[in-house]
DNA sequence: CTTCCTGCAAAGAGTTTGCATTTGT
DNA sequence: ACAAATGCAAACTCTTTGCAGGAAG
């Protein structure tokens, strides 16, 4: 399920909404991000102003708080204190394990936690937009290094 | 495994920091928190308050964040753009399908879902502080009212 | 031609930080 | 005593919002 800049029209539509050349851009980007990658809003402005496509930072907020209602992106929380963004496709469903003390984050995969998402939501009929496992966790090299912050 | 004033000592002595009258009160609210409840920062300062307790915002912020990266709280992200905190016990552990409209958040438990954390923290050889499971979805109510934000 | 969207600038919320003072160990 | 923690106020970052002009359906 590829999303396309007709696929987003139609259902733009059908909320009333509009298909705008800012937003197939944003969406363009997403598509084309390299697989694990995920971007800011403050990333993603500097990624279109490197292309030359100066959309606003609040169009930027607004346009991925969009996308993530309506399950296009994934809004990913890495404890970096700003939220990270990516596509949703199942396909390259991942979660994330996190050092609370470094911030680095491993990315892993795991079939039944997706299961276990879409038993839940069936269950108390809601619609599954994404699921995500974070672990918070010391990595190896900042368990070394307790004393320091 | 409860932490007490003196193992809350114990464990910041080894690490060269101090058991303070803040941070016992602060450790105490949260083993009196009934289950499933949670604080953010401005809960927690307005629960204090009211005890007659007044610890600053500063330091309840330095503290929270402390106890998350010492594994005694769990930081939880709620979706509403702030952290909340509670307790970290296994024996309550539990996660979140929280619906992406209104925010509202449904708590279950899942057995297996720390299994998976445990398997993934020993393979990479950190060590883990807690699993959650974030569940992202529209509700029964919110899938009936597309059409608004 | 109406309604939605954008960009700008300003405001807002939550959180962090510098520094003088106070307090554990 | 000495290092660490607190409280205060100011700063900071990320995000949201009001509004006027511009664009999509």
């Amino acid at each position: 399920m590829t999303y396309t800049a007709a696929s987003l029209r139609t259902e733009l539509n059908e909320r009333g909404w509009r298909l705008t050349p800012q937003r197939e851009i944003i969406l363009d980007i997403f598509q084309n991000l390299p697989n694990g990658n995920h971007l800011s809003a403050e990333d993603l402005f500097e990624v279109l102003r490197l292309k030359g496509e100066n959309i606003s930072l609040s169009t930027i907020y607004r346009t991925l708080k969009m996308m993530s209602r309506m399950g296009i992106l994934r809004e990913l929380e890495l404890a970096e204190g700003h939220k990270h963004y990516e596509i949703n496709q199942p396909s390259h469903h991942h979660h994330h394990l996190i050092c609370v003390k470094c911030n680095k984050a491993i990315e892993f995969k795991n079939e039944s936690i997706l299961k276990i998402g879409s038993k839940m939501t069936l269950k108390e009929g809601y619609q599954l937009l994404d699921c995500q496992l974070t672990i918070h966790a010391i990595c190896p090299s900042c368990q070394r290094s307790l004393m320091t912050d």
